[in-house]
DNA sequence: CTGAAAGCGCTTACAG
DNA sequence: CTGAAAGCGCTTACAG
């Protein structure tokens, strides 16, 4: 009835008839309660369905909230790594929060800066688009786990996959199908920014790498698109003239299922142009996709990235961490031998 | 270098030469500042970096924050909601946080739960397994649209799409193609119970009663399965028995992929078993998949959802507000007409 | 083991 | 237009 306000420490503290410092030793399992006073207060507790304020918590002590950027909510792979640290947070008393960035690549700062302004007690950035320095200067202020990016600091620690393992799998399988004339498919240059680290940048440059020590320097050919599984195909479409590529190595799955696409429209099938993508989301293995891929395990990333972030919370660990994945080939329908004619 | 601590406002005042109280006016806009203070006080905020404590904020004023409950961060339906309330946000000074619910069902709750802890400033709950009593107190508390579920309420306004006629046009569609042997692939018991108004509820209890007003209510057939993908392919697997249907309506696209994988897995296509979606995600429209499904907009409802959160939210809006937006259907070609034998 | 008091960083009336 | 003071709901030393 007189619901008017939810009950506040105050409250449950002269239900009880004990004082607020005691209700909050009960609440946060602190030393030094006795048990009857225990048992009273979380009796007013549950009498006045008293929950903590979080905002009033972290004034003083944690938020015990985790925080998450995610730079697009659409991409499946991203979604992978959240339900990892979803799962890896049951039973912590942690509540994991989701920022999104998704408008445009400049949104990571402000994504960041959100979850810095309602002081989480730590940090999952996923390859966001900012400087180390930036992100360096956030660590000093709270634990942060950067997953994919490979550039280093002693201010956070990395999650990452080995691209430049996973780049050479997926071009040994296409060398190994015959492919010579092999196109990637990557994002634009503000994100595959040489020594940027990030994994689209590494990508980059080992499939450089594997075509020029594969004597294919003159076969090399970049196609820059956006963010979306559109931008794929548009851009794939246009780049499927006479000089078509045989195969193309794309920068991700989403992408890829764009390019994929492409490929449809344009009406050819992958056994004129094959397709490998990065990632292994969960539609690759669908039979009527039957997407090549890599699969570097969104799930376990987030798992690890959550355990990585409350070392640093409860432990108090200092030292920086780094953990990386290993990549495995997916060979599945969306490649084939190349054509001899 | 002595970053040891963020700037407060308090900084901020002693640099600028201000009081607390006219720096707390700057930041927010408010009335009686003159030109000369807000300029001084700008740059001062500049100088120090500063960037107001939302914890702090929340503790009288407002958090700037809105929150939307996720059930299930692998349904990609779920993440064009999420967009669409993204893009709805832009230039307004709202961030939102994402509370993922993924484990179990009974999560709603505590991710509803969560979101009230953090104070935000209004919440979105998409088809959360709460009862409507337990959502009305929390709206009496704070501003609330619950999407997806059909019951009303004094105290939080809706959006919801019109699941009777989607199921509607679904099943016109089947019987057009001269289906009779209609299978519904559902969720469980506890998220299709009726009168629950969950978008599952109503779907089931449409297709019902179109099976029955086109006299076919022998060839009724619930199939039951869980959140996945997986789930339900295993489930469509187990029902392709010698009395298999000859077209299935699933209950969202996420579980007909899954049976769309069943079927291929079985040795069928869907000129043996058509299947029909609901929400047409992205993939659905992929040339390999070419799911028919249901189109209910994902990105309006998201976009909706925000501006009814804001009206309340800065315009004081009290009266419920009920949106719904029209389903359409995109045949495509995983409904074939049924084979005459 | 228990409690009174200070303080976290803001906003909000209220004086001036 | 400007500022001093109270207060939001917690936690944290510090006495007792």
């Amino acid at each position: 009835m007189t619901d008017a306000r939810a009950a506040t420490i105050e409250d449950v503290a002269r239900h009880a008839g004990v004082s607020r410092a005691a209700v909050s030793k009960v609440i946060r399992n602190a030393y030094g309660v006795s048990p009857a006073m225990r048992e009273r207060v979380t009796a007013a507790i549950e009498a006045l369905d008293y929950r903590p304020r979080v905002a009033a918590r972290a004034m003083r002590g944690s938020s015990f909230t985790l925080g998450i950027e995610l730079p697009h909510i659409g991409n499946p792979f991203f979604t992978k790594i959240v339900a990892g640290a979803t799962a890896a947070l049951q039973g912590t008393g942690y509540q994991l929060i989701i920022a999104p960035a998704d408008v445009d690549g400049e949104e990571g700062v402000r994504a960041l800066g959100a979850l810095a302004d309602r002081q989480v007690d730590g940090i999952i950035a996923i390859s966001p688009l900012v400087s180390t320095a930036w992100l360096e200067r956030l660590g000093t202020r709270m634990p942060i786990v950067m997953i994919g990016r490979h550039d280093r600091s002693e201010n956070y620690d990395t999650v990452t996959g080995d691209d430049a393992e996973g780049t050479r799998l997926a071009m040994a399988h296409l060398f190994d199908l015959g492919h010579r004339r092999i196109a990637h498919l990557t994002r634009s240059a503000d994100v595959t920014h040489p020594g940027s680290g990030t994994p689209h940048a590494v990508r980059l440059e080992q499939y450089l790498a594997s075509m020029r020590s594969a004597g294919l320097e003159h076969e090399i050919r970049v196609i820059r698109t956006g963010m979306t599984e559109d931008a794929a195909r548009v851009d794939t479409l246009a780049a499927l003239d006479d000089d078509r590529p045989t195969a193309i190595f794309v920068g991700n799955d989403e992408l890829a299922l764009g390019a994929l696409r492409a490929v449809g429209e344009a009406g050819l099938t992958p056994a004129d142009v094959s397709v490998v993508g990065y990632d292994d989301v969960d539609i690759a293995s669908h039979p009527a996709i039957s997407l090549t891929t890599i699969d570097q395990s969104g799930v376990e990333m987030g798992d690890r990235a959550i355990r990585l972030l409350l070392e640093r919370i409860r432990d108090g660990r200092i030292e920086p961490t780094h953990f990386s994945v290993t990549p495995v080939l997916k060979a599945r329908a969306s490649t084939r031998a190349v054509r001899t004619g």
